[in-house]
DNA sequence: GTCTATACACCGATAGAC
DNA sequence: GTCTATCGGTGTATAGAC
């Protein structure tokens, strides 16, 4: 078989024309992309395969033809936003900001960062939900493979900085929880709600700059307190819950 | 036979009381009750009548007597949630806190209100997740009837604190949301992954005071506001960035 | 009232014509 | 390759026996 041919690199390209005749991989390419719409819209059970074929304009049988189940039309449109869907690997595109010590650079340029993928590829939170609900297993890949590799990347930077004396002593999961929960929490009131509903529109920029400032704020040692000098020995009485890693 | 969704997890739910004899209305309640449980698990179109009757112990039929339509079910479900289903009015028991001007307690109070809520009552979550992936009336209803009011009604609370000079000069919808978020989000991990795979366990009263501590650090205008109350004596006002709205 | 049996529509998937 | 036709299975809802 020479079926195999390059499965993505198209895929922030959502301008692609419905030509009556289509080669086979292109027209694979956009079944995934209709089925994909569908899906995220009405989850796996929602979305009937009739309606796949008549959003894509072909018949019933044709996408049969290419996803041999629906099943699997599902694991390929969910492998691709496992693979290719993320918003790229914070140890790199945080990487220079670390090493700098920048710590509103790194939460910023984190919350921007997922924002704007959320933004820009509206599905992913949807099919994300909608698996996590239904207890598929592509919630639970990208929680182990993603979500927890965050928190350890993100809270191991945090546990540095608590120990540099610039972040208070508060458990890094907590606070990686917490910073999360600002940022996913509004990426999926602005996909649930539409524009005219929303109670909070504001961009992402200042989103993310709003919330890193609340965070940042929240969990650093005050400037006053070093600046004044007022860091009494008797203040070392915090708490911290070490977390067995 | 082979034919198994492999994607889906099918769980047992573990079975509700069933008593041979029960009265009409003792019957539908059970119904309501089972019927919430699965619809919660398994989402409208992912639940049967089938199953239903098959955990409520009754024949199928014995289901659409008692409704009509299985939307009927779900709509008597849903509205039971949105009027006994929640946490009760902000406006009372926040009251005391608000009048005392006492911010940790006001938001700490609240956190604690619904993280326990979401505990107590984990289909509620669930449902309300659901409805609002397929749109469903309900979620619009819950949106517009609760969640506006909640965030008028603590964004009032902060635009008040900033007057007084206690809180920085926030859209007062940000803080909302960044409270909000951590605080649901939070729920929402706890709802949709087992206590084993949970990157933070920890009780609903710590994850209250954390998220609040960090909050309240996070938009207060003295450095140290989260240390003691009483202090609020020499409070300087010092410009910060006011955000334009 | 409660059950068994069943009607009827729809869905996923296949066969075969062109 | 793409379509039409259709099959087995499942889901909602009803009819009628007890």
């Amino acid at each position: 078989m020479s079926k195999q041919v390059s499965t993505l690199k198209e895929v922030a390209l959502p301008a692609v024309t419905t030509s009556a005749r289509m080669a086979g991989e292109e027209r694979r390419l956009q079944i995934l992309r209709v089925a994909m719409r569908l899906f995220a819209h009405s989850g796996f059970r929602g979305t009937t395969t009739k309606k796949i074929a008549q959003a894509a304009g072909v018949s019933e049988a044709m996408v049969f033809r290419h996803f041999a189940t629906k099943d699997e039309l599902y694991d390929a449109i969910l492998d691709q936003k496992a693979c290719d869907g993320g918003m790229g690997d914070p140890r790199v595109f945080l990487d220079d900001a670390i090493k700098r010590r920048d710590d509103r650079a790194v939460f910023e340029t984190l919350a921007l960062r997922m924002m704007l993928h959320h933004e820009q590829d509206t599905e992913f939170l949807r099919l994300l939900t909608h698996s996590a609900l239904e207890g598929h297993q592509f919630s639970e890949m990208f929680w182990e493979r993603v979500v927890t590799d965050l928190y350890e990347f993100l809270g191991g930077y945090v546990r540095e900085r608590q120990r540099d004396g610039a972040f208070r002593n508060i458990d890094p999961v907590v606070i990686v929880r917490a910073f999360a929960g600002m940022v996913i929490h509004h990426s999926l009131n602005n996909t649930l709600w539409d524009k005219k509903r929303r109670l909070l529109d504001i961009t992402d920029e200042q989103a993310a700059r709003a919330f890193t400032g609340i965070l940042l704020s929240g969990i650093s040692e005050k400037a006053e307190a070093r600046a004044t000098r007022g860091r009494r020995a008797h203040q070392s009485t915090r708490r911290v819950s070490s977390r067995n890693k």
